[in-house]
DNA sequence: TTGTACGCGTTATCAC
DNA sequence: GTGATAACGCGTACAA
């Protein structure tokens, strides 16, 4: 590729001074309409396209907004091994890959984040890296106007890092005392909402949660579940159930203690991703849902609407988030704003995993 | 937001100069462990973030990879008026958005892109921009070492202006000689191979093709049409069916069409967004699929699969296109390399609307 | 209306 | 090992 055009090139060919070939495309009015074409002519003829990193480094920003990230978030494809394309199609023909990897629920976020900015006629940059400490979200945070981040296992001092240059917002977040906006949702009341229909309505008296505390949004979906417990007089248990050895092993096991009957009526999922996976492995084991034992998840993924039995749970909304998240990073990166916290509201969505019909 | 930090201000504090910052950050082998410790103090205290616009000006590139959208596909979200977060939380959070506008064949393509970008450790950059001779398309290219493009009415020479400055692929595009890298599917084989399995499986043998000729790739397939009926002694139409005009109107004629007779056994779609809404408006009329008519696709989109009844088409390796592009513009970005073009084969899949049981 | 000249924040090439 | 200093391409006061 011959030496990108630049306004020199242009200016040289038009007969003009370079700043007579800004002006034409950045205030035409500016110019004279005939040399406006003269410049016109040259650009088309030499390919010119202006340099985005020369410009934004002239004007002291990009107009990017950036969506980091972290590979938490990362589908098996990533690992896999480079393929040929043709392995590639072959596997993607044969395949029916469908919506229960795509889209997951960082999806639905990241889409409404897209739309939104969109309409504010700001380009989107996409970008990802390892876990921990990585200084990829700094290298994103150098080249946008201002940054939504899915929470990860990074230090906490790193977003705070960027946050003081750049104006971040972080997904599924509570509230804090930092430089960042945070967006979240009222994941406490949802819970117990949803506790409180398992009782209620189908007098469902134990239950084991499942999932991870690492995330804080699950950490505090665990406090509802134990809130509602304690409110319906229930045992309250210290910690989850351990998923990290959700296996086939620990399926079994699960299996024969609810033979012997000493095992939870429900199985209260952190996410919907996880709650599918206890579907598919209750029933290659032969328990009945909602028969043998009820099944909730949370999120409300489009993959949760389409399981069988569809899954009772509480959706988000994850578009709105991401449009939110656009709409805050506009509005700060204007002028310094003070961090602001966001909690949504969600909604039981009642599928048939937990009984009902 | 105060001024964000330079290499300056870092080098101050750290008391050295700010070639010795650059190459703590870049070549840390090449300073001293004291010197470089306290260089990355100075930078944490100040919250150095160090600037992307700088970086790629100095270094010739930005390690960005585009991905352009011209409006037309944007879903009308982006029409309407803005709405206060609240408003669309509440609308999103009631309603039941689900498949049938996303994914769409465009979002898979680029998930596609997006991971193989992740591969390569690149930052993608989305952008869009009005139809026709909007400068947007320019501003992303002038910011990323290659591009992507969805085909939309961009004229022709605004895309060979920009492919020559930057590496760029157009999807769904046929082999053509000019600057551009073309990525599209058999099409014509495809659509002759669909109408096939109509007349030889199903004894079909009148038909209609409905869509627009606009896109390339949509000529293709409806040549693919024309050959089939040829082939099969069928008549072969000019021109396809008149979808702009597919109203209720032209609907209501049809059904009536239907019962008299002298209408087309199958509906052939030239996508499967087009079948779809053709299933609708079937559907709504009380005429019945595959039993009255039968209906195809072409995409292999996720809704496809979800639909009643489900969408015989021709599935398109959607992921694998997106992250061909990758590879054709990683690899392009070194030297310049002659454009190539790419037909990807292409997989019949059978739904029951054709009539298959 | 057009041109001159400087600044934007990095990287890289040299000397030291 | 470290430090001046010159690009990199564009926007824009300011001057002409």
């Amino acid at each position: 590729m011959a030496q990108r055009a630049t306004v020199y090139d242009v200016a040289e060919r038009a007969g003009v001074s370079i700043a007579t070939v800004s002006h034409t495309f950045r205030q035409p009015g500016r110019v004279r309409p005939e040399t406006r074409e003269l410049v016109l002519q040259a650009a088309r003829a030499l390919g010119y396209v202006p340099s985005g990193s020369a410009r934004g480094l002239a004007k002291g920003r990009s107009q990017a907004l950036g969506l980091y990230a972290f590979d938490m978030f990362l589908p098996s494809d990533l690992r896999a091994t480079a393929e040929s394309i043709d392995e590639l199609v072959q596997r993607e023909l044969k395949g029916l890959d469908d919506a229960r990897r795509f889209p997951l629920y960082v999806d639905e976020i990241q889409r409404g984040f897209e739309v939104e900015a969109r309409r504010a006629g700001r380009p989107v940059m996409l970008g990802s890296g390892a876990s921990r400490d990585s200084l990829d979200s700094i290298d994103l945070a150098g080249s946008v106007d201002g940054l939504a981040i899915f929470p990860g296992d990074a230090a906490r001092d790193l977003l705070e890092h960027v946050g003081r240059g750049v104006p971040v917002v972080i997904f599924s977040s509570p509230p804090m005392h930092d430089p960042l906006h945070h967006i979240t949702v009222a994941n406490e009341a949802a819970m117990r909402e949803l506790v409180d229909h398992l009782v209620d309505h189908h007098g469902r008296r134990s239950f084991a949660f499942l999932g991870e505390l690492a995330a804080p949004d699950i950490g505090a979906r665990f406090r509802g579940f134990q809130l509602a417990s304690a409110a319906h007089g229930l045992p309250v248990p210290e910690e989850p159930f351990d998923t990290t050895v959700l296996t086939e092993d620990s399926l079994r096991t699960l299996r024969d203690a609810i033979t012997s009957g000493d095992l939870p009526e429900a199985l209260v999922c952190a996410t919907d991703q996880l709650a599918l996976t206890v579907l598919d492995l209750l029933a290659r084991h032969g328990i009945r849902v909602p028969e043998d034992i009820a099944v909730t998840g949370f999120d409300g993924i489009l993959a949760g609407r389409l399981s069988q039995p569809t899954l009772t749970t509480v959706r988000q909304p994850f578009a709105s988030m991401g449009r939110l998240a656009v709409r805050i990073l506009t509005d700060t990166a204007a002028g310094l704003t003070h961090p602001k916290s966001y909690v949504l509201p969600t909604r039981l969505v009642i599928g048939s995993s937990c009984g009902c019909p």
